[in-house]
Order: structure tokens, then sequence, then C-alpha cells
RNA sequence: GGGGUCGUGGUGUAGCCUGGUUUAACACAUCUCCCUGUCACGGAGAAGACCGCGGGUUCAAAUCCCGUCGACCCCG
């Protein structure tokens, strides 16, 4: 399932190539966040243009709505959204931590009340399989608990015990349930383990160690980037990274920044997902080679230049940051579109320029050149992520 | 020609009757900052009106009185 194509001499980062039912993913890769079947304001053919190879979507949102067996019924997820590349579902473990208004962690499962219509469901290691099953996810996470950054050791301690707990029934109901050598299929149905373990790392190491010597298809670690410092997130991943099977694909949840995925390349990281490029698309921060810039700021109201020139995406290749804040500032939907597709384009290139580097075996070069910080402090401030590769 | 209603930051309004606790309030817009397994959401902060104009009454006027200009309505 998974082939390492190139280990970096200098540092830990590899190219690999994960093969999934629905076709095959170059690492390290980074996914789209398309939450409820959709990467928001993008086409599955502009996701196509912008290099994406993978997508994720989420077990949550769908099971609220419209509903795992509605989509089933439509003919799966990939149908459904007409997106016939690999999908990947998280587990809604987060979800249950960041959105539920409501919600009870138990042995059994979690309680919670939805969101949207505040209706109580109960999610089980075992129907969380059974929704992402329905889904036809190619990549599937078990349920897992999320504590806050804010949660005490012993409530730590509490989620590692029950993540390990849920994740070995997790594997026995997905072995009952996905039958291995699946006769004509392209590739298995993959499944990935889930480490937690907070800001302590006793407690990853103790979650690493339980979670990895389950059968799983390759690990993630969560719980990370919900609150804590940055330098302290680098510090658990890179802790944490290592631990985990070398031969085995690593995704990093809900991570991050271009500078966060080079820190995170570099300590052996394969697989990525963030909703920055799209979230921050639709708020007017667009990611360029010269650091993050805000269009709302007033210094781009006559800006003719395109959001980043050194990009080739369509949007730069037609629209000035002058009439893209225009469009923004009036929640005009091609504004929102259009800086959501150059912030996907922007991320793609960035992956693909990552792993040429890693091929060529000049990693460590490029991310001193392209792995200065940029986030919404330093926006404008000269930082270079994005700056091209010369080869 | 007669009568009436209204005029308060960029926009829409509150306050006026019962003058002082008003450094003139609120919403949206504007300008900064924030958002990492999603949030067209949301949060923090800033700037912005000498209350149409002129006069009067009063210790004190956005508030009461007179005039004037403007907008709208009704009657001729």
């Amino acid at each position: 399932m998974f082939q390492i194509i190139k280990q970096d001499n200098s540092t830990s980062a590899r190219t690999g190539r994960l093969t999934t039912p629905h076709g095959v993913i170059d690492t390290p890769a980074f996914m789209p966040v398309g939450t409820e079947a959709a990467v928001k304001t993008l086409t599955p053919s502009e996701l196509k243009e912008c290099g994406a190879q993978v997508i994720l979507s989420n077990t949550y949102h769908l099971a609220v709505k419209p509903g795992e067996k509605f989509i089933e019924e439509l003919g799966g997820l990939h149908r459904f959204m007409s997106w016939e590349g690999p999908i990947l579902t998280d587990s809604g473990g987060y979800q249950v931590f960041s959105l539920a208004p409501l919600r009870k962690v138990e042995d059994a499962g979690v309680l919670f009340q939805s969101h949207i219509d505040g209706k109580t469901h109960f999610f089980t290691p075992e129907r969380v399989i059974d929704i992402q099953k329905a889904l036809g996810s190619d990549i599937l996470m078990p349920l897992d608990e999320c504590p806050g950054y804010n949660a005490g050791e012993k409530e730590i301690e509490k989620s590692v015990e029950r993540t390990t707990a849920w994740a070995k029934r997790s594997v026995d109901y997905f072995r009952r349930n996905f039958d291995v050598g699946e006769g004509l299929k392209p590739a298995p149905t993959l499944h990935f383990g889930i480490i937690q373990g907070g800001m302590s790392q006793e407690l990853r190491e103790r979650s690493a160690v339980e979670i990895t010597s389950l059968p799983f298809d390759g690990f993630a670690i969560g719980g990370l980037s919900v609150g804590e410092p940055k330098e302290l997130g680098y510090e658990i991943a890179a802790f944490t990274a290592p631990k985990l099977p070398i031969n085995q694909p690593r995704y990093l949840m809900g991570i991050g920044t271009p500078e966060d995925i080079l820190e995170a390349v570099s300590q052996g990281i394969d697989l990525f997902d963030c909703v920055l490029p799209t979230r921050y698309g639709r708020y007017g921060y667009a990611f360029t080679s010269g650091g993050m810039i805000s269009l709302r700021d007033a210094r781009y109201a006559k800006d003719t230049l395109p959001l980043d020139p050194e990009c080739h995406c369509g949007a730069c290749q037609s629209f000035s940051r002058a009439y893209l804040r225009f469009l923004i500032k009036g929640r005009e939907i091609l504004g929102l579109r259009m800086v959501s597709f150059h912030n996907v384009y922007f991320y793609m290139r960035l992956m693909s320029d990552v792993r040429e580097a890693i091929a060529k075996g000049i990693f460590g070069e490029f991310r001193k050149r392209r792995g200065r910080p940029m986030c919404l402090s330093n926006h404008g401030k000269g930082a270079r992520i994005g700056a091209s590769l010369p080869v």
C-alpha cells in the first residue's frame, strides 16, 4: 500500500507512494479539506487543476447531514460529489470535541448534540466505521478522543486510554467489515490509527506504543493545533513522529501553515490536511511567495499586481489584487473562489516542490530557503515560502 | 398659497415629548488584529457626528421657541 521512494539524508523527510482503492497519492501530500462533501467553493476539476490527488471529508458532518445512508443510496461519496480520487474521512473525534455544544464521553462511545439541529447522536468506534464504509472512504480514521490544550493530565491520560480501547474495537470491527484482498479492487481500503497524549511526552510515548501495536495501515498524530504555542506543537510532533513505524505513512492531522508543513516533512510526516488555504481564501488572505497578504488591507485597494507574481494559477493569470480585494470586500462569490483556488494551488505547488527537492536530495537546503515563518503576524514582512524552486 | 412630518458619523436609526446622570447610543459599512482533523461563521480593538443652518430662551439646548433651507406627505 505504501512504498517509500526516496529517503532524505539530512532529515527524516521522504517521498513515497500510497495506493488506495481510488488511486495513488504521491507523498508528502496535502489534502484539501472537503468537510461537507465539498472543498468549499471549488469543483473537482479545479482541485485536479491545482494538483490535488486526495481530499479529506468528514464523518461527523456527513452523518449529521445528510446522513451516510442517504449518500450510500446515491452511490457513495465519490459519485455523490463527483470526485474520482482518493478520499480520507476523519472520524469525527475532533468535531465532537470542537463543535458539539453538549457531549458526554464514556467508554462505550460519545453522546453528543449536533451543532446543526441539536439532535443527539451516539458515536461508537463501530458506528464510525459503519459510516465511513457507507460513504465509501478510501482511508478510514478510528474514533478518538481529542482533549483541548487546557485539559488536565488526568483527563489526557484518560483520553489516551480511551483512544487505545476504541482503536482496538475499531481494528476488530474493520477486519470483520473489510476483507483483505477485496477481489478486483486495485488496492484495499486503508485504516489509520491516531496517537493522542496532549502535550505530555510520556503520554505521547504511551499512546504511540499502544496504537502502533495494532494492525493499522498508517498512523496519525492527532490532538495538535488545539491552542498550544507553535513551538510546543513542533516539539510534540518531533517527539512523536520517530515513534511511528518508518515504513508506514504518517499523517499529521489538521496541520498547517506552509512552514508547519515544511517542519513536519523534515520530521518524516507524509500526509497533511488543513482548512487554512480554503478558509483563508474566503477571508481574503492569500499565500504568496512573498509571504501572506491580507487583501482586506487598504494598501491593496489599487494594487494592479496579481496575488503572487510568481504564481501560475488561473487567478493570478487573470486578476489583480485590487479587483480581488474589491470582490472579497463585497463578499462576491467569485472572490471567495479565486483566492481559495489560488491558495490550494499554492499548497499543491509547495508539496510538489517539496517532493522534487527530496527526490533531488536537496530538501535541507530547500527548507532553509522556503521555511521562514509565514503566518498572519508575518504577512508583508518579507517572509518567503513559495519562491519558485530554482532547479 | 394653507397645513403637516422629518433633517443626528459613510448608510439606517435611538435620544427630543418630561433641557443637566451625553465623554451623543446602536446596527451595518470602514480600518487594524485573530482563526490550523472548516467557520461565506465568529471574536478583539480603532477611527468616524461640534446633532441641516441662523438666531433666541436658559446657569445649561440634539432636546424648548422663532426664522430659514432641504426632503417628503396632505389640502387647495
